[in-house]
DNA sequence: GCAATCGGATACATTCACGTATCCGATACG
DNA sequence: CGTATCGGATACGTGAATGTATCCGATTGC
């Protein structure tokens, strides 16, 4: 039925997201103003009515396309890690390996964490989501540690659950602190105790 | 020369401050209204633009006493804790000790922390605040540990870091799934292994 | 090619929070 | 006691963001 166009509609929502992402990061979900969004994204309110029925609810389109990213992120880093000579510390080097957008992201989630935390609807969907990204995370790791000769004693998604926790909030520190701490550098130090504490030596093979 | 009252002004303040503690963990920062705030203290505007010039101020008003506080919370954990079987699990378990108030402070101080992160004026006051609070929790750490016989190597006020930013993440994830992970457990479980991280046992007394 | 419909722009009315300016009551001081 | 000043309330003007309703152009299917 529709006789109309469909075509540049991606492209648009695509670059209100964008747009929305870089917003967001400055000025915080509370702050931000929709037409801020639309103006650098280059359309006008019209446009962002006619995708969008809300603020909040591309704030949620803008988090889901970060968690498929984000899980797109860990398999690519479990098949680019051939590696033979692993071990505890290269293992914990790459969890603790911050990337260069991770400030606006770290940001925005952490904001949206926030509004979660007020909102028992938004919490179910983000514990989806993060769920989501554990299991998938402590499958990779599950494999990197056979692969360097250790076994998981207990549950890996707790560890994990630890992992991000120290991230996040060693990142907020960092970012607080810029030329004090490296966004590294706690996670980097202290991770390999974390992980060490839940595994042990493989028993020799039969 | 003030001709005037002054009396029920520390009151006021008072009461202003408390408000302004509760909107902030409802509907955070950006989103609290002013008059909200004046509402639930039982004023009007006219109240708070007397005692304040910006919802700017009366945040970081907020945020210097909850600094004393802590401070104060700290201060009192050392003198509470005369026990003579101290152990590392144990001084973990203090260290990982969630209070019943903690959930509105991680909501205005995570947000806090994004709104430093924002403005460099601001960061430079939390990173202030942040150090005074960890140099006070290093010491009052060493002096735990040696009492529980165990010599701290390296420096401490990393671990404080690093327990701080494990605490704020496991929070955050609490705080969005309440009922699946308990405020303290991550870091209940984790936290002994840092500390044990950077200590060893004290040599034998001479 | 024609017409119908979709995407987005424009224009508008509304709401709302903000900050200020003014006013009233109360109190400390002479 | 009276008066000057302070604390807070009330009233107002202003700016700005929101959401809606309408309009124009472009495209696609027939």
């Amino acid at each position: 039925m529709p006789r109309g166009t469909t075509k540049r509609r991606p492209q648009t929502l695509a670059r209100l997201l964008e747009a929305a992402l870089e917003v967001f990061a400055e000025s915080g979900f509370g702050a931000a103003r929709i037409e801020d969004v639309c103006r650098r994204a280059g359309y006008t309110r019209g446009a962002f009515y006619s995708n969008f029925s809300s603020k909040e609810e591309l704030f949620f389109a803008l988090f889901d396309a970060h968690a498929a990213r984000e899980l797109e992120r860990i398999a690519q880093l479990a098949a680019d890690t051939d590696d033979r000579d692993l071990s505890v510390a290269r293992i914990a080097g790459l969890l603790a390996h911050i990337g260069p957008n991770e400030r606006v992201w770290f940001l925005v989630t952490t904001e949206f964490t926030l509004y979660a935390i007020r909102n028992p609807g938004a919490a179910a969907r983000l514990a989806d989501h993060d769920a989501r990204l554990r299991e998938e995370a402590a499958a990779l790791l599950a494999a990197l540690l056979t692969r360097a000769g250790l076994r998981p004693c207990g549950d890996l998604t707790e560890l994990v659950r630890a992992v991000v926790a120290l991230r996040e909030g060693a990142l907020g520190q960092s970012y607080v602190e810029p030329d004090v701490l490296a966004p590294g550098a706690l996670a980097e130090r202290f991770l390999p105790f974390l992980v060490e504490a839940v595994t042990e030596p493989l028993p020799k093979p039969l």
